[in-house]
RNA sequence: GACUCGGUAGCUCAGCAGGUAGAGCACAUCCCUUUUAAGGAUGGGGUCCUGAGUUCGAACCUCAGCCGAGUCACCA
């Protein structure tokens, strides 16, 4: 015996009309001693792609099946009714028939349980056989139905018509802010998140496949590094101390490759407390790798291989369509230096040139500059500005000054850079890799350059991580480090235009 | 953060020479057939985002605010 509050006196809310009828269905159900909530499982032996893959060329299947799901559709016709059910891999037909669902004189079960006191939305159970109508679709033929959940609220249910679609759930925010509405009616953008898995999870078969040790490192951190950003700021009441939610996992990672592992690496989310946009959600994952006794031109390899190892498998092919463009991830990728890009998008060499000389140029080629930006970061507004949009094809971009890289080790020939590369691709960066910086005495001076920017005004300079160079004075060996923008990757993968199309539940301002 | 557009029934939207609201779907009651965004009949449902102003009168005009979308700027 089931027992069940029919009391919805206290709920807060004034429920809608809608919402009034399926709660009175609800006790009507509990008055005819039907558990709108059983307790049990149920056993399914079939699921609606099974069904529709095997069933028509093999009608000996499916003849005695039980399968779950949610209810989508119904059409009552008198004695006879169709409806459909959706369950994880996609939907079905149902056909109820009065005098199967009741055999006998009583016939409640299908002119009110199903007809009345079933609504689209709800969770049922269904046994029964398989068959086509004649109308040419695979249906089940229900002998049996279980309701395992009722559901109390409308579903904005799509529905389409010779390839017209009628009242689509496609608000962004709605979207967004309910995805378990937005999963339910617009199952394909479930396809989204499982490339996201499969491409995850390929990249982490790739990292084992090559020896790294997948970590963990902290999120909460007394003073946050690894990045150029703005930081979100907490508090531990215990120590009474300020914390930071990270924004990158980097400083963590190389002191692990202090510590003697050969390559570690980690997915995980970053905070950067920075504006939203369709590029950028306070909350995002990365991938950091860092490798001991190895440079950048081994990373360019080794990134080139695991994004075209992961491509082809979730496409059978190295390219794919995102949007108006096809982006071929085939071996090898393009490279050039910066200089050699800007030179190209420009016109301009700029490898001579000062502070001021870059200041005059951006300005002429109309790249908006601050007062606090050095020279590094006028020439990467340049490239970001003239540059970057243009390289839709993956491309290496490699050699970075040295003022906007204070964790990447000098050049091994070129004087005011550094070994650092990024892969551009449909116009934005998709991974940031470079030498790592193992030489404490400059890595304690770029710290310093840092602060010098940070009183100059950047906001986004870094703080000084005295642990952090503890570890590296204790040595850290010749390093290649690599983070990698899950969430853009995916956006590509999936020719999604807004990052918030790739996150489960993007960031969103509250509710009311 | 700037600019543009938008916020009307559960869903998709219409309505604007300013006269306190409509359609389709959904919902309710009824009829009916292996039907297909089912069809037919009847019916219920809305602080027209919020606040102030102009007006005899505002969903519509003005101002402010809230929320969202798009574009641009910055960071992955």
């Amino acid at each position: 015996m089931f027992y069940l509050c029919k009391n919805f006196e206290f709920m807060s809310h004034k429920l809608s009309e809608q919402e009034q009828i399926r709660r009175r269905a609800l006790e009507e159900l509990i008055d005819l001693n039907i558990d709108p909530y059983p307790p049990y499982s149920y056993e399914v032996n079939a699921t609606t792609e099974e069904i529709h893959g095997n069933f028509p060329h093999d009608s000996s299947l499916f003849q005695d099946i039980s399968i779950a799901g949610r209810l989508m559709n119904k059409r009552i016709m008198g004695s006879a009714s169709f409806a459909e059910l959706q369950d994880s891999k996609g939907r079905i037909q149902l056909y109820f028939n009065r005098d199967e669902i009741c055999p006998g004189e009583d016939k409640t079960m299908y002119n009110t349980v199903f007809k009345r006191l079933i609504d689209i939305g709800d969770i049922i159970g269904v046994k029964g056989f398989v068959f086509t109508t004649r109308m040419g679709e695979t249906t089940i033929h229900v002998k049996e139905f279980t309701i395992l959940c009722k559901s109390l609220r409308p579903l904005p249910i799509v529905k389409e018509k010779d390839g017209k679609t009628y009242d689509a759930f496609t608000d962004p925010e709605q979207r967004y802010r309910q995805r378990y509405v937005d999963l339910i009616v617009n199952p394909h953008i479930r396809d989204v998140f499982k490339i996201r898995a499969d491409m995850i999870n390929s990249i982490r078969g790739f990292l084992v496949e090559l020896g790294c040790l997948e970590v963990e490192t902290p999120v909460l951190q007394p003073i946050y590094g690894g990045a150029a950003a703005k930081p979100f700021k907490t508090y531990h009441n215990k120590l009474d101390t300020t914390l930071y939610l990270r924004i990158a996992n980097e400083l963590y990672l190389k002191r692990l490759i202090v510590g003697g592992y050969d390559g570690v690496f980690e997915f995980g989310k970053d905070f950067r407390n920075e504006g939203m946009s369709r590029f950028h959600n306070p909350e995002f994952t990365q991938m950091e790798m860092y490798v001991a006794y190895k440079d950048y031109y081994w990373m360019m390899d080794v990134f080139e291989q695991m994004i075209e190892k992961a491509v082809i498998e979730l496409y059978n092919n190295t390219s794919v369509k995102s949007g108006d463009n096809t982006i071929d991830f085939k071996r090898p990728w393009k490279r050039f230096t910066m200089y050699e890009v800007i030179e190209h998008y420009t016109g301009v060499d700029i490898s001579g040139m000062g502070e001021s000389e870059l200041s005059d140029l951006a300005g002429r080629l109309g790249v908006a500059t601050d007062k606090y930006m050095a020279k590094g970061r006028i020439i990467d507004e340049i490239f970001g500005e003239k540059c970057e949009p243009h390289l839709i094809q993956p491309t290496i971009i490699m050699d970075y000054p040295l003022e906007m890289s204070p964790l990447a080790k000098k050049h091994r020939s070129k004087s005011g850079l550094v070994e650092r590369f990024e892969v551009i691709c449909n116009g934005k960066e998709i991974c940031n890799a470079f030498t790592e910086l193992n030489d404490p005495v400059d890595q304690r001076k770029r710290f310093e350059e840092q602060i010098e920017l940070g009183k100059r005004g950047d906001p986004e300079a870094m703080v000084i991580d005295e642990d952090f160079l503890r570890a590296v004075e204790l040595g850290m060996p010749p390093t290649t480090g690599l983070g990698l923008g899950i969430d853009r990757l995916v956006m590509i993968l999936t020719g999604s235009k807004s990052i918030q199309d790739v996150i489960f539940f993007p960031q969103m301002r509250p509710e009311k």
